[in-house]
DNA sequence: GCGGCCTCAGTTGTGCACAACTTTGCAGCA
DNA sequence: TGCTGCAAAGTTGTGCACAACTGAGGCCGC
């Protein structure tokens, strides 16, 4: 069968896109086609496959002759696009709003135990993590595969604003903010309320574009 | 420069979304790359570059040995997608709604007119560019260039939804509703409120999914 | 000293041959 | 007659060589 390669180049897409989003590869970083190829053995074309599809994300860029980029980060775009996302944040919990079940309030413990591991000893790419590892599970909250999709999509573009910043904010002042935040969110997931934890998402996106903006101000 | 090969790309990408939503290449079709290749005179691999975004797009399936068929009208997520559209459709007129210029109006008076022309004879191919365009004009009535590329994408993976239903409704009927809805958004733009455009698309598509049902119902 | 040009190394884009795989149809056999 | 196996044709996926292009460094003319 040859799902298995499909899911080998899908295994590629999903490291290279975290690399990105954790800024492992910062913004305008040249990446290289061979070298890329060269790490996970394979030859460029179907690599070149996987950049393709990040491309189309927004999140290389492709200049025949020059080499393959990281994108910067799309500081002009960003009030539309966070506003975007924040009411598609709401819409989880209004389209087709999954019953919590046990595995959900096992994982949503999972991210409690790691957010207060966070706390104890904060650290940019934990921080990272978790977050993209939250809002994961935030979007699988909703019933609505187009909806996750576009959630998703719209997050890869916009994750990486928030993470430059942060490390000029305070960090241990945002890992408190989202630690809050998740406490409220498993109180809605322990409760059942698959609207309230969405609810709770959207409020704390809108805070949290209104701190950045206070930041970028100042 | 290299930007006129990219431009081609985008030309060829444009032209083969537009064969697949206009149900030119009906659903389960086998498209060949290698004859696509030779139409537009390039070997396969740019191509695939073209046929990759497409399958991304959900719109094509390539499967190895086997073929690249044009995927079926995902008629299970129907209602789910069809709600994610209304609400964007209703977003368009809230976040960063564009004011109306002269060029819109202008626009606008050219659909009013193809509008007229299909109510007089209409057919079913017409009506789909006709939908499709004035599709289009919609989404750019806000300058949130990430929700006019989210709704775009939406309304490709569901146009042809409607597309296929409508030859076994009846087309004069639609004809005339989709030319009604026309006329009350040329008078909102005539009188410059986006929002109220945005408000009047929204509820069409909900009426219009509605009919979709009444008539898999039957 | 400085500006323009050119060469060269390095990168992405394209074409082509072959590998991997699927489907179809036919021949052989029970 | 029906079924199984196989071969052949056709398709997509991969690898590789080369074309097209960019950017940098050095060289030459002034």
């Amino acid at each position: 069968m040859s799902a298995e390669a499909k899911d080998r180049l899908e295994q590629i897409y999903e490291t290279l896109l975290r690399r990105i989003c954790l800024l492992e590869y910062a913004p305008r970083t040249r990446l290289s086609e061979a070298q890329i190829a060269a790490e996970f053995d394979l030859s460029r074309t179907p690599i070149r496959r996987v950049l393709a599809r990040l491309e189309d994300a927004g999140l290389l860029d492709s200049q025949h002759g020059a080499g393959t980029f990281v994108t910067d980060v799309p500081l002009g775009e960003m009030a539309r696009t966070y506003a975007l996302r924040c009411e598609l944040a709401g819409l989880v919990g209004r389209l087709s709003p999954v019953a919590i079940t046990a595995a959900h309030r096992r994982e949503m413990q999972g991210f409690e135990d790691r957010a207060a591991a966070l706390l104890a000893t904060p650290d940019a790419r934990r921080f990272a993590e978790l977050n993209m590892d939250f809002f994961r599970f935030g979007v699988s909250l909703t019933g609505n595969e187009a909806l996750r999709e576009m959630s998703l999509r719209l997050y890869y573009q916009t994750a990486r604003i928030w993470l430059t910043s942060i490390t000029r904010l305070d960090l241990a002042a945002e890992s408190e903010i989202f630690a809050r935040e998740i406490a409220q969110i498993g109180e809605a997931i322990r409760l059942g309320d698959t609207q309230a934890a969405a609810t709770i998402r959207q409020a704390h996106i809108s805070l949290c574009v209104t701190r950045l903006r206070q930041f970028s101000q100042e």
